[in-house]
DNA sequence: ATGAAAGCGCTAACAT
DNA sequence: ATGTTAGCGCTTTCAT
């Protein structure tokens, strides 16, 4: 009777004056529904979580923004769970999506296999994920959708603009060594070198974990060990930004002596200075396809094979190439 | 007796083999916990929710990381709640945090009042309060602990700086209007023309939402309206960097034309140029101490009445000023 | 229209 | 040492 009257339950009908008597005594108590019991009771618990490996880089704060702008108002709110880019902390996540805390999750994962997921697809928990790491074919076989840019595309619309501008000697801040955004993103760098037939110098490619600070110290590196570089592309904007300060120091100048581009196109892209040339990834529109993909699977709405979507990239031309 | 296994419980001895054969039955059905059913039972949740006002501002996230790497290895993992510093959207992570999902909540918020706790605290969920909203002396007759950084005179401290620079114009790019933290800042910015003698033009007292594009907008409305201004105090760093914009759009020069002190020491306001002169909150060292805080509570080791503490702040002296 | 009760999956107390 | 069971707070079916 009291769960017909709160959950607004159209199959009963309670007369006026007992709803008045039952929302006057929640009222008076402070009652407020105890979910876990809720959760148990109806297997659902209207909670998405949003798996992300760097809560502080804004790209996928906005990412986690979008996704919450699309879920308010479909009855869903969200969890945003930090990995802090942790090989560990992922399967720790993982973990979490199987204990019933959500309806559905959106992962971006740098380590995680395909074949991770499947004990959470067990658990009928619904997944998208964000990023190239899941999307062999075989993820089509599971009622997982995939959402990604087609960053060698873009990695070599990048370094092709900087070859177009005359660069030849030009380095990478790549991601971190063996995860796949930094393995396609150096396909891309290659395939604008082969392109040109521009020759690909091994040392110009160096690792970075997307934060300032790894730009900051890889470019120190490339000015030590390849003074005569002129161009640079950065795997995010938060390694060009750090690149940016490293060539400053060295008291050199961008564009003009290294030109800079970098990838995601976060707020501040625009407002350090020169403003970054970069890639934008369009992270909050992706974050709100991501939960509409989301949503229909919850739905049931969704082809219970998994779909693949593109996303599309944008080279900005601002200050700094 | 699974239930002993799989929770370890030193008050229950299971010999060896049994246990192995739980565990082996266990990874062959792929079991994991079911949290809903243990959080009804147990009436714990090991789940701690950090509400912030905006996620994609570094200030909070780095906060959030701050608590995170507390609390990790204390059993309890974090939950991030995003409210978008909207009114509506606090009291909704406040039905939220009534509901059972977690033990306990670390909260910065901009709109809330102490009383808005109080249905919180009677759930017994331990609460942190992160900022100055929540210091009344009314809270310490609750239990509730409250952590903030003395604003006005952090305020006061930038610009009593650019007064001592010789500057006499200058400008406030302050928070929201109506809110504490807002209040507080304006307050310090008083307090600093009082002790010089020096008038207070209203009218360079603008309104914002520390986002970049409110000091980006502000800075252009205040370049519009007194030309002569020198120097610009901004309440969080976010609008510092979009007013360094619109400077240098204007193009005029920072500092020589225009002096600008943020707030907070967010980690990209080294790396902007010139690199920023701020407030530093040391927003991790914060977020460290309020779980530590949290924590003491959820063992029962805090006091039952509230406790205020005062964390430091520091004028980081760099180009822009 | 309302009341009663089963049962979601778990933990912990109790019985064997 | 192991098995059994009550009950956490809720929703929903069934009985009245």
């Amino acid at each position: 009777m009291v769960s017909y009257v709160l959950n607004d339950n159209p199959n009963v009908k309670v007369p006026g004056d007992t709803r008045q008597r039952i929302l006057d005594a929640v009222q008076e108590l402070g009652y407020v529904t105890n979910t876990a019991a809720r959760n148990l009771r109806t297997q659902r618990t209207n909670m998405i979580a949003v798996v992300v490996p760097d809560i502080t880089n804004p790209f996928h704060t906005v990412f986690a923004r979008g996704v919450q702008r699309a879920v308010r108002g479909q009855g869903y709110e969200i969890i945003i769970y930090n990995t802090d880019r942790n090989l560990n902390e992922e399967h720790i996540s993982l973990r979490f999506l199987q204990q019933g805390w959500v309806d559905g999750a959106i992962i971006t994962s740098l380590h995680l296999q395909p074949e991770d997921l499947l004990p959470v697809l067990e658990k009928h928990i619904a997944l998208v994920v964000q990023g190239p790491n899941i999307m062999p074919d075989c993820v089509e076989e599971y009622p997982l959708d995939s959402l990604y840019v087609d960053d060698p595309a873009a990695a070599e619309t990048a370094v092709d603009y900087l070859i177009q501008q005359g660069h030849t000697r030009i380095g990478m801040i790549a991601g971190k060594a063996g995860t796949p955004p930094r393995l396609r993103r150096e396909q891309g760098y290659r395939q604008a070198h082969y392109d040109h037939n521009l020759p690909v110098d091994e040392a110009l490619i160096l690792d970075g974990n997307f934060k300032e600070e790894d730009g900051y110290h890889a470019m120190h590196e490339l000015l030590k060990i390849r003074p005569d570089i002129t161009a640079v592309f950065c795997a995010s904007d938060l390694m060009a930004i750090g690149a940016l300060m490293a060539v400053k120091e060295a008291e050199l100048r961008v564009p003009d002596d290294i030109a800079i581009i970098g990838y995601d196109d976060i707020p501040i892209a625009r407002l350090v200075s020169p403003p970054l040339t970069t890639i934008a990834q369009f992270q909050e529109a992706m974050g709100e396809r991501a939960a509409e993909m989301l949503l229909a699977r919850l739905n049931d709405e969704a082809p219970s094979r998994g779909r693949r979507e593109e996303m599309p990239f944008e080279l900005v031309k601002r200050g700094s190439a």
